[in-house]
DNA sequence: GCTTGCACTGCAACTCGTTGCATAGTATCT
DNA sequence: AGATACTATGCAACGAGTTGCAGTGCAAGC
């Protein structure tokens, strides 16, 4: 498992509270591995426990108050550790795929909907990656910028070539949309 | 969830037993969605207490028993429901991406070897991919196989922008191999 | 003064998924 | 005869992740 390890990095990036950490999760680190904040404060929790992360609680004068936790030097190591550490790729699992295969025993056409709904979020999130792109990443960059362009460029292939494929997709679907439903028995 | 699905469509493409679908998880509809053996038993059980499948038992004579299930009618109507019904992109889960942002606290040469072992899965991948659709999908193709060829052409977009990215991103670490690691303090 | 909304934290209950183990028969190699 | 491996199914325990709810306190609008 690895929340514990992308809330570390998040950390090591900036020290946050626990509801930073879910709305960076909303954007940014969250594109590339999403939480919720349940999820969230009880990984907090735990590595609070483990002695990974201290929290420093803050009293807010106009705001609530927040527990500001930051990465302790056992967190740190921790994180080296898990660096050398080999992961093996995450197991896709994507239900589309298997929506595309079902529908050769259904009605193909009604699947189109919702590939046009895809691929206008995916649309959409390329077009918030290139606004990232230029905003953040123009321009010679330093180590940290450059790691965090790399990863960017990872979200913009893979959204790029989601919107690619449902092109396809639709224009296959509509080709055979006024096919009849295959049926295996009566 | 949708392992329930998966399985549906599964069935519905060849009654089998769970052993079968276990391994046809380990290829085929396995690289759009995985699941262990343990998994598919349970779900399995489930769906035959909800009445979705029936399982008929075969004596075997040389081999074990075993219980190949198929769909039943409620079980095409839920499919046909499911289709109908929209759903989310899977949220991406990638530890590699935050492995490359942690990298700028540590070190990030470290890196390099998990880059290629990467590199050299998704080739893999890839060349098996090339392998199928060469065997499976080459002239004129019926419905049913132009969706699953769809579905198989995703993979191959997917692996070979793994491909190039991992290419991206062991260059960019050679770059940076010398450069001190990042500290924040001390 | 009352509602709505946002910042902020958390518990409880549940389902999903993984890991480890158990069992049992058949086949193959040594 | 014994070791190894494959087909085949499953339980039990645990950990990861989701959903729903609950509470505080501040600020803004009506």
């Amino acid at each position: 498992m690895s929340l514990d390890h992308a809330l570390l990095v998040s950390l090591l990036e900036k020290p946050s509270s626990g509801y930073e950490l879910a709305r960076r999760f909303d954007r940014s680190i969250g594109y590339f591995w999403h939480a919720t904040h349940q999820q969230i404060y009880k990984v907090l929790a735990r590595m609070e426990e483990a002695g990974w992360i201290s929290g420093e609680l803050q009293a807010g004068e106009a705001a609530p108050d927040r527990k500001l936790y930051s990465v302790s030097r056992a967190g740190r190591s921790e994180v080296a550790r898990w660096l050398a550490e080999p992961t093996e790729p995450e197991g896709v699992r994507d239900s589309l795929m298997v929506k595309l295969r079902g529908a050769a025993f259904g009605e193909a056409g009604a699947l189109i909907p919702e590939l046009e709904h895809h691929r206008a979020l995916h649309a959409n999130r390329l077009t918030a990656y290139r606004v990232i792109e230029a905003r953040d990443f123009s321009g010679t960059l330093d180590r940290q910028r450059a790691l965090q362009y790399q990863v960017l460029k990872s979200g913009i292939r893979y959204e790029q070539g989601w919107l690619e494929w449902c092109e396809e997709a639709i224009a296959l679907l509509h080709g055979h949309e006024q096919d009849p439903p295959r049926r295996e028995k009566k």
